[in-house]
DNA sequence: CGCCAGGGATCTT
DNA sequence: AAGATCCATGGC
């Protein structure tokens, strides 16, 4: 990296998008479906340096998977200039990256945080890849693969409730054999329009409009999906009313109508990288409130 | 014990 | 069409 602000490892892993990282001894190792992902931070004169490696070798996967193709400094400005509040956050915690993860594992991993906390999705995920995975051993460490499609395929609800899916199991299920029924095309999927690409999506059991936003986000390349959680909920109540409408009465959760509403301002308020602002104000919430992970 | 966790499906009005 | 309820599971 010849600019140590365009991309910090460590907050961008731990911004509870990517949920299968793991440090040991210095380096952290993510499982990128078949592939194990490995990052190793160095200090000279006091600049950081990361070196990239992975089993089996992926050329400049880093270049991929952090998406260090964007315009990062462009979209930086852009959605900094939409309100103050993403302009403070973006100069505070710099390097904060979108990760574009394998559409598979993505949509598994958000079915699996539902009513869930991210310690307990990446306990979840940990379980279905030692149960499922494939075992690799690498660089002095043992590591399981997340499963493939055909093997989620083969399993059973009570397989997954071994994992502790609990009653997310069915809609794992579900999704997958839709998916491989249908043989949807992830490709083609990132090729759409963010609203065709959503359409699409939430026809998947278990996918409603935030967990949609999510796959869209973080493995669609749509970078205008904003996923509304409760955190996002709670920051818009504390700090910005002037986006929620003074009719518009949010109880504890959301409903659809109120979530495709406020979207739809948000989206038009951020513009094309609204995932980005989405991103580091999720961060930086849960920086202040403080994180349980 | 109750409440909450990167919600969604289903039933009820 | 919009609310209310239920859904497993573990940490606190």
């Amino acid at each position: 990296m010849s600019n140590k602000y365009t991309l910090n490892v460590n907050s961008t892993i731990n911004s509870g998008q990517s949920f299968l990282w793991e440090k040991r001894d210095n380096s952290w190792y993510g499982i990128y479906e078949e592939s194990i992902l490995k990052i190793t931070e160095y200090e000279t004169n006091g600049e950081k340096i990361y070196e990239y490696d992975s089993f089996p070798k992926i050329e400049n996967w880093h270049q991929h998977v952090f998406r260090l193709d964007d315009k990062y400094e462009l979209i930086m400005n852009e959605i900094s200039r939409k309100d103050m509040i993403v302009d403070s956050v973006t100069k505070k915690y710099p390097g904060l990256r979108i990760m574009r993860q394998k559409p598979i594992q993505c949509i598994i991993s958000f079915l699996c945080s539902s009513n869930n906390n991210i310690p307990r999705i990446r306990l979840i995920l940990r379980n279905l890849s030692k149960k499922f995975g494939k075992k690799v051993e690498w660089d002095g460490n043992v590591f399981y693969t997340f499963p493939s499609l055909r093997t989620l395929y083969t399993t059973s609800v009570p397989d997954l409730l071994l994992c502790g899916l609990g009653y997310r199991a069915e809609f794992v299920i579900k999704t997958v054999k839709e998916i491989v029924k249908q043989e949807t095309d992830m490709v083609k999927l990132a090729e759409m329009n963010y609203d065709n690409a959503k359409q699409e999506i939430l026809k998947l059991s278990g996918v409603g409009d935030k967990i949609a936003d999510c796959i869209l986000l973080f493995s669609l390349n749509k970078l205008e999906a904003f996923p509304i959680d409760t955190w996002i909920i709670k920051f818009f109540q504390k700090k910005w009313k002037q986006i929620l409408d003074e009719d518009m009465i949010i109880k504890e959760k959301i409903t659809p109508n109120q979530y495709r509403v406020l979207s739809k301002k948000i989206r038009e308020h951020y513009g094309r990288y609204s995932g980005y602002a989405q991103q580091y104000l999720y961060y930086s919430i849960r920086e202040e409130y403080g994180r349980k992970w």
